[in-house]
DNA sequence: TCCTCTAACACTTTTGAATCGC
DNA sequence: AGCGATTCAAAAGTGTTAGAGG
């Protein structure tokens, strides 16, 4: 194949754009609540971070990063049926970014077909040696990503950044599932789930704990006993799906005739929070593309960023905490910090920082 | 008492080495 | 010998839930 010069004209820096691959999904969980399990070992996202790329220079290099960014600055619980705020938020883990495997390929490569970020962990162990990102539970966080233009990652702390972010990437972080909703939810679209959609959870509920046999070794799989036919052994979970029903009009009770602008308006976000229906009335999903023109070198370490600028200030004393993601943006935007110019002589800063990851698979 | 976290569980999917056939 | 397709065991990953611990 004929290799021709890159046309530099048409791919500026400022041109490269980056579209959420499942966002059907993603918007789905975010009506409800997005909530995202970690585990002190990692547990994957679901549903995970999926993006195309447009815009970039066909033979120069790129290096793709991921972080989590705090969506705003308080704890939440989960209480009747709700996420309320339970606090001020912890102090920010240690900061981690996960660079996507490929790294660092040429832009024909990720423009190729959608990078996925399947293989990204979340942890809640601050002392993680395998290098997953690391979260408070109960804590809202949003993924941000990050294409800067550097031939290895070792140059990438030279290079100007991009960075990308979605709204309905917002997951308040847990240890369990709260919302049942979102079970079901997750259930239904994640096939990894399917023991327990066809019946794993109703053999759970007749399991006796205190009967259990002391920690028995992992057996090794048998292939000729799991793969006995469907509905031979299992049973429909009949009595989860009526739960469930009954948990849903539950849960929407509260929203009195479902009217979501109305709460939006009388909920005293102090006292409890529906977040992401609330946020969905805020942010126009007809546009999935989500560009953050950054003519000027980001700063990837937000989380630094973030606490410098007066985010959680005065801002989050007045607005309520569901709107806090979209006025993070608006003053992040006023504020400039995603222009924020990188301090290149500043190696304390760095150090502190690590700027890739240590997860990469 | 309430809330959060952990570990074990049964199951499915993914991965990768071994094998086979061309 | 080399390559692609197939097979299959092991590993990885899933949500649920009882109990521990703060």
């Amino acid at each position: 194949m004929p290799r021709s010069p890159p046309a530099a004209d048409s791919y500026q820096q400022g041109c490269i754009k980056m579209t959420l691959e499942n966002a059907d999904l993603w918007k789905s969980f975010h009506r409800v609540g997005t909530e995202m399990i970690i585990t002190k070992h990692g547990r994957r996202m679901f549903p995970h971070c999926s993006v195309s790329l447009s815009g970039l220079q066909p033979f120069a290099n790129y290096v793709i990063m991921v972080d989590m960014v705090s969506a705003d600055s308080f704890k939440y619980k989960w209480k009747k049926e709700q996420w309320e705020v339970a606090g001020k938020a912890e102090p920010q883990p240690p900061c981690r970014t996960y660079m996507h495997p490929d790294s660092p390929a040429p832009g024909s490569h990720w423009m190729k077909q959608p990078l996925s970020f399947l293989r990204m962990k979340l942890t809640n162990n601050t002392l993680d040696q395998h290098g997953h990102i690391i979260l408070h539970s109960m804590h809202r966080y949003y993924p941000m990503f990050h294409v800067t233009q550097a031939d290895s990652p070792y140059t990438v702390c030279w290079a100007p950044f991009q960075t990308f972010s979605f709204p309905e990437t917002t997951f308040t972080s847990v240890t369990a599932y709260q919302n049942p909703r979102i079970t079901k939810l997750k259930i239904d679209h994640n096939p990894f789930a399917k023991g327990f959609r066809e019946g794993g959870t109703h053999s759970h509920s007749k399991r006796c704990r205190s009967n259990r046999s002391p920690p028995p070794k992992r057996a090794a799989p048998d292939r000729k006993t799991c793969n006995s036919p469907p509905g031979l052994q299992r049973m429909p979970l009949t009595s989860q799906s009526v739960e469930l029903e009954r948990d849903q009009a539950s849960t929407q009770q509260p929203l009195k005739g479902g009217d979501l602008s109305a709460l939006a308006v009388e909920r005293d976000p102090s006292e409890s929070l529906h977040t992401e229906p609330l946020e969905l009335q805020e942010y126009d999903y007809s546009c999935e593309e989500q560009m953050v023109p950054a003519s000027v070198p980001y700063q990837p370490y937000r989380s630094v960023e973030y606490t410098r600028y007066p985010l959680s200030s005065n801002d989050f004393d007045v607005h309520p905490p569901s709107h806090s993601l979209a006025a993070a943006e608006n003053n992040a935007q006023q504020h400039g910090y995603r222009h924020h110019p990188r301090h290149h002589g500043h190696a304390a800063d760095w150090s502190q920082y690590p700027l890739f990851s240590y997860s990469c698979w």
